[in-house]
DNA sequence: TATTGTTATACTCTATAACTATA
DNA sequence: TATAGTTATAGAGTATAACAATA
């Protein structure tokens, strides 16, 4: 708590330039190991490119997954709602949406009930899209489950249940 | 598996306008809840706004202050060492230190065994500052410890302690 | 030839603000 | 006045490529 330097023996020769090579896995990482940021971003790192590898030929990223399903399991959602319930900013969806809208696996339709808002729904073409992004992604999670274990990838989705 | 409906109950009347008001809270994630990835996103913007508001008054975000710790543990490495440890570009620790630089909490001093690299040290006000960003970050590691559990906090870096 | 640090570019994502058309 | 969708801008962050100095 005071000083810094704790679990970390400092791996140089002297003060001043660095004397010897040091490899990566030889650095210590001192008080970031013990915290939970640290390695929860480095895991979302690793997770969101085996995602993107794993999805890259149909050419989807988690956010627009994440919207196609969304839209497929609730159709009609508003902008609106779809950005409350992801946590994306609606100005960013807007984009997201053009971009699906372009390829034709999602329309918006007006509203007759709110002539400001669009319902959003999946186009058939989406819908079957999105059953093989599913098949897809259920491939990723096994990696996941491969990385992570299978009793450690449910612990870990139990702990972070709250958060979805 | 084949059509996606699954565990998500449609809440709306029909198939066209949006007819009722749908609260963010019903609305079903379908597939999403069983994405590791989904939910380790979402934890992971909570945790790094919690981090970024509780060290506001000094002005550090969860990147600097990943740099300026494996600094101070580690004084003379190299920036290629670094951004190698944790998993930053080059090109992006570049503008990273520059910007820590001027703030006087790090200095780059040339190699002498191998003059085309720098080694990276803390200042002495660099290192006071640090010994208080690591105060604060502690105090935010209780806010995390407070939302999942001391347990689960624990477990969660049990789980992810292969990502570090 | 390969590597370190640097500069530059492009694209993604986040965070705002302002505008329009509706309510 | 407030809200839904849109447009625009600025700042992080990521991913590349290319360059100078040095190995």
């Amino acid at each position: 708590m005071t000083t810094g330097a704790g679990q970390t023996p400092h791996r140089r020769r002297a003060g001043n330039g660095a004397a010897r090579r040091i490899d990566a896995d030889e650095i210590g990482l001192d008080t970031l190991v013990g915290h939970a940021g640290y390695a929860v971003r480095r895991f979302q790192i690793w997770i969101f490119q085996d995602f993107i590898k794993t999805l890259e030929e149909v050419d989807i990223r988690p956010t627009q997954y994440s919207v196609l399903t969304l839209i497929g399991a609730n159709p009609g959602l508003s902008q609106m709602a779809v950005a409350k319930r992801l946590g994306i900013e609606r100005a960013r969806l807007v984009h997201l949406l053009d971009s699906l809208e372009e390829r034709k696996l999602v329309k918006r339709i007006k509203s007759k009930s709110d002539r400001r808002s669009h319902a959003l729904h999946l186009t058939t073409q989406g819908e079957t899209a999105l059953a093989k992004f599913k098949r897809l992604a259920a491939e990723h999670e096994r990696h996941v489950e491969q990385k992570l274990g299978k009793a450690n990838r449910e612990r870990l989705l139990q702990i972070l249940a709250g958060f979805t």
